[in-house]
DNA sequence: GCTCGTTCTGAAACCGGTTTCAAACACGAT
DNA sequence: ATCGTGTTTGAAACCGGTTTCAGAACGAGC
């Protein structure tokens, strides 16, 4: 592999005129540029970005971690952000933290040992390692969240309003005459769950069925989803509306209804969450609120970069918007 | 931040102790080690793995490149690579190609340039970057193909055996008394389509059904799987069993028969592959070929991590098992 | 022709580790 | 006490770029 020493010595130049031709040719004599850039050619040289790293102090790379990249939203939102980073000249790297804390802190030390710029965590935890950078930087520090939303991390996010949006979830059962209905959330530990629960609570408050209001603990998995209604469908409940946290466990419900002999939307109306592909295809069709997950990714992306190029710009919050979509699962309550 | 020389200068030893204490500490005397490790400790020292790298030519991280992260199986697949690798101390770094060849160029040059050990790709094309390092190492380069396999590419891989797999889903249509079958295939160019098509036409041709059989060219898309069966049923195929190159396209395929009022199993069977989580979910279950995702991630890992470490071992197929997991969608043939 | 200011280039330091090589040291055998 | 062997340590080179700083080259103005 040829080095910038071999390049400069065949061109008869400095390597600092060399790297000079590569990173900022405006100032380079345009004969002398031309000679270098065809010596380069020649050789075949490629750069050592590591090399460059140990001098520069920026890598290119940017962390993402994540719960479970097989979920489909997370999976979405990651397309975002790579789609984001790669084009701003950056590559992803991608930790994939099993929701375990020691996972977390590994991909944490990556950033404090400098071997990423920055990171994105989709999720609602941050390693003591980054809460640490956090604190010293004052805000400062190249940290986003994506998705969620936690006020005491001050840092820069990118979220829809899950609170208005649950609301509306919310809303739209009772609106179609619904007066029992159970919430099947997230993880009670997630800020993102207790947005959502807040929305669903004003909702059912305002309609004055606060007291009919069942709240089931699920983990966004379908196989959480699909037990946790057989559950309720074995106590009996009165509930014929269900809003689901997500659409994974608004499906794993749909399944639940079927193999109990119950119809969606006749018996029990099911409103799910984040709008994943396949909530159009399933039968019968989500009802549920659409989030722009690839956006979220490219505004988590930006709110990042933007904190690597200017550092002393305080945290940031994008708020994006959410849409109720209206489909088959969704129905009107029995008289 | 502290570096190597102030640990050292504070230890009152020299820089290269402190690494010997980090890298290797079995040749330090162990009460000098302690005393290293004690100001490591103190001034909260972490090493700064770029500047090893530089030296070492190791980063510690690898590549995988994939044409869509959103895709499940793709999903799956990833997160077995990704717990291989940290298992064995590496990082991920993800290419989301778009299965676009200027993507797949841009991520071959990181492998090119060392900013990688290694690359995965879940796909089927080369980079042409790659296919010369492959080309110059004679087949010893740290890549490794997974899910696919191409024969002229001479680099490690590990898949199913997607002709056999493919053969025992068409076979199972057959053995419910299905004469007209049609294949929604994924797109043709890819090597991993020819194979499943030769397997189809294998058992079509087992069955005395060659003639009856029907070809439709898909991308492994919800939406592809639902355009392609609307085209189908509007042509008024006899086809009544369907078998689908993924489960998506399979899903999407359940869709359209639904919106012709058309019953799968009773009308219409359909037979997947891959088994993603969705596939006993849908209505009806999915009959599909179940791929061990996360394991042929893992195994990928470990291939690459050991042609990584072993320079000159030459490249290794290692097939997975893969198995028909009978469900609802297919059900035997009107008479 | 000389001075001044501007633009361009090269020498060398630097980033922070690892590794080689030789010196220092410890210890047992002679 | 001397030698030989094996182990432990430190000095310095090295990895391959970038960047600073000073000097060279050049053109404009007088």
């Amino acid at each position: 592999m040829a080095t910038i020493r071999d390049v400069a010595r065949e061109a008869g130049v400095s390597p600092a005129t060399v790297s000079r031709v590569l990173a900022r040719p405006e100032v380079v004599t345009p004969d002398l540029r031309e000679q270098v850039l065809q010596v380069i050619e020649r050789l075949g040289y490629a750069p050592h970005p590591i090399a460059a790293s140990l001098k520069t102090r920026r890598t290119g790379k940017i962390l993402v971690t994540v719960p479970d990249i097989s979920n489909p939203f997370f999976a979405k939102v990651i397309r975002g952000i790579e789609g984001g980073a790669v084009a701003a000249g950056y590559a992803v790297v991608l930790g994939d933290t099993r929701d375990l804390p020691e996972r977390e802190e590994l991909f944490g030390l990556m950033l404090k040992r400098g071997e990423v710029d920055g990171l994105i965590f989709l999720g609602h935890r941050l390693p003591k390692v980054i809460a640490a950078l956090v604190q010293e930087a004052g805000g400062q520090a190249p940290v986003v969240n994506a998705c969620e939303f936690n006020s005491e991390l001050s840092v820069s996010s990118a979220h829809i309003d899950n609170r208005a949006a649950a609301k509306a979830a919310m809303d739209a059962l009772y609106a179609a005459g619904h007066r029992h209905v159970a919430v099947l959330s997230g993880p009670a530990q997630s800020p993102l769950t207790r947005e959502r629960l807040g929305g669903a609570r004003a909702s059912a408050q305002r309609h004055g069925a606060l007291a009919e209001l069942q709240l089931l603990e699920g983990d966004f998995s379908l196989a959480s989803g699909h037990a946790r209604m057989h559950e309720l469908l074995q106590t009996q409940s009165k509930a014929t509306g269900i809003f689901c946290h997500n659409d994974e466990m608004a499906i794993g419900a749909l399944a639940a209804l079927r193999e109990w002999g119950l119809s969606c939307p006749d018996d029990v109306s099911v409103v799910g969450f984040d709008d994943i592909e396949m909530a159009s295809y399933v039968n019968p069709a989500l009802t549920t609120i659409r989030q722009p997950m690839e956006q979220i990714g490219q505004e988590a992306a930006q709110l990042l970069l933007d904190t690597i190029r200017n550092r002393d710009a305080p945290p940031r919050r994008v708020r994006l918007s959410w849409e109720l979509i209206a489909r088959g699962s969704l129905g009107r309550a029995a008289k």
